[in-house]
DNA sequence: AATTCTTGAAAATCTGCATTTCCAATGTAA
DNA sequence: TTACATTGGAAATGCAGATTTTCAAGAATT
């Protein structure tokens, strides 16, 4: 019983205070999560593999995460709440057309799954169907997206850069059709691959074109 | 040992004989498995569970089916191939508009899983990263549907109903599309949904913009 | 009626993994 | 150096559900 007077958490560990290597524990587990959820699957990753691909002894483990369910939400939610701030903060600058103002968005909402597959995996099959919970923020998050790009396509309108037309189903079209052709882009051979910017440019293509322009 | 001799199976029982009662318990389990998958998911659901629902004891499940994953496979292998089929069947009838041929090619695809929601949640949301084996089939059945899409497109073009376009992600766009907002709708509490009709023309009026028409 | 199928239900086993405990190694404070 | 904190790894435990086995009753054949 000496815990309670000074020093408190600030005693060093290796040189790093107790909340410190707590996060580093926990950050090793996610990234244990991105690799073996991405690469094995969910189904297929026990918490042992993520302890072991982590480092991290089990005991420790517990002490982050209430199970494998808890690391799998916690990435999901990181990385989509990243890619949401990052469409949300396009700047959408006069002048452009609405080509270049889609494929702007394109890139920010699909680019970090194409930069590391394993996360695009993870995102988009790995996290479908896990829990009830889970799955209701999944909706919500697509949601927002959808609501998201139905907004830029009522500022395309505004700008008569494409047609008046009713609003409707195509920002959640939109966000489908783009995962959709991801997952496929994902799943194919790199040898045989289209070149990532040409990929987008074809996404953006197909999305203007949606939104009339 | 006197089933070597005559009768083979062909004897009766209650009725019916040997393979049509093991094709009534196959079918028994199978619906089972979209009313629990459906309703409950794929991971809650146990082998018990569905035998309880059947009315199947475990031992003939086990002459049915290798286990759980196998009763999805062949829900989702099932019900796909007969959208696929459908989807096939259509005849582009000389003399309609582009909208109206690709409704009706909305309709054949989606229209399963609007009269049969917890077949919609099965195969859209719960077959989704379940093993490798069914990713797998996943893969090649929306490639398929989105290279009939891609197919009907290019019929409308040479008809002149929608102006020349690049191939490209058109169809697998499309597919995702419909299969996002379809699931979306299933999502929607009933009493706020839009009326089913309404919903197909919607999803079809956006294909049909983004074909060009 | 006697005998042999077939079957659902219940019970017995088996298994894999989650979760907890224990332990030895290593680092830190005094 | 001694006492103590922290941790990873191995081992112990517990459990939920899969798979197998057993059982009793109904149904068909003779």
């Amino acid at each position: 019983m000496q815990e309670d007077d000074a020093s408190e958490a600030g005693r060093k560990w290796r040189g790093v205070s107790r909340p410190q290597r707590d996060a580093a524990r926990r950050h090793r587990l996610l990234e244990a999560g991105v690799e073996l959820f991405g690469t094995q699957g969910y189904a297929a990753t026990t918490v042992q593999g993520l302890c072991r691909q982590a480092g991290v002894s089990s005991r420790s483990f517990y002490e982050c995460f209430s199970g494998r369910e808890e690391v799998l939400e916690t990435i999901y939610l990181e990385a989509t709440r990243g890619i949401e701030r990052r469409v949300m903060a396009l700047d959408i600058a006069a002048g452009d057309t609405a080509y270049e103002i889609i494929r702007r968005g394109v890139q920010a909402g699909v680019g970090p799954m194409l930069e590391d597959e394993r996360l695009g995996l993870v995102l988009e099959i790995e996290a479908v169907g896990v829990s009830p919970e889970l799955e209701t923020r999944r909706r919500q998050m697509i949601a927002g997206i959808a609501r998201a790009m139905d907004a830029m396509m009522l500022e395309l309108i505004r700008r008569g850069l494409v047609p008046e037309s009713p609003p409707g189903l195509i920002g959640l079209v939109a966000v489908g059709g783009m995962t959709e052709a991801l997952v496929a882009h994902l799943n194919t051979p790199s040898a045989v691959r289209m070149p990532v910017p040409e990929f987008v440019d074809e996404l953006a293509r197909v999305i203007t074109r949606m939104a009339g322009g």
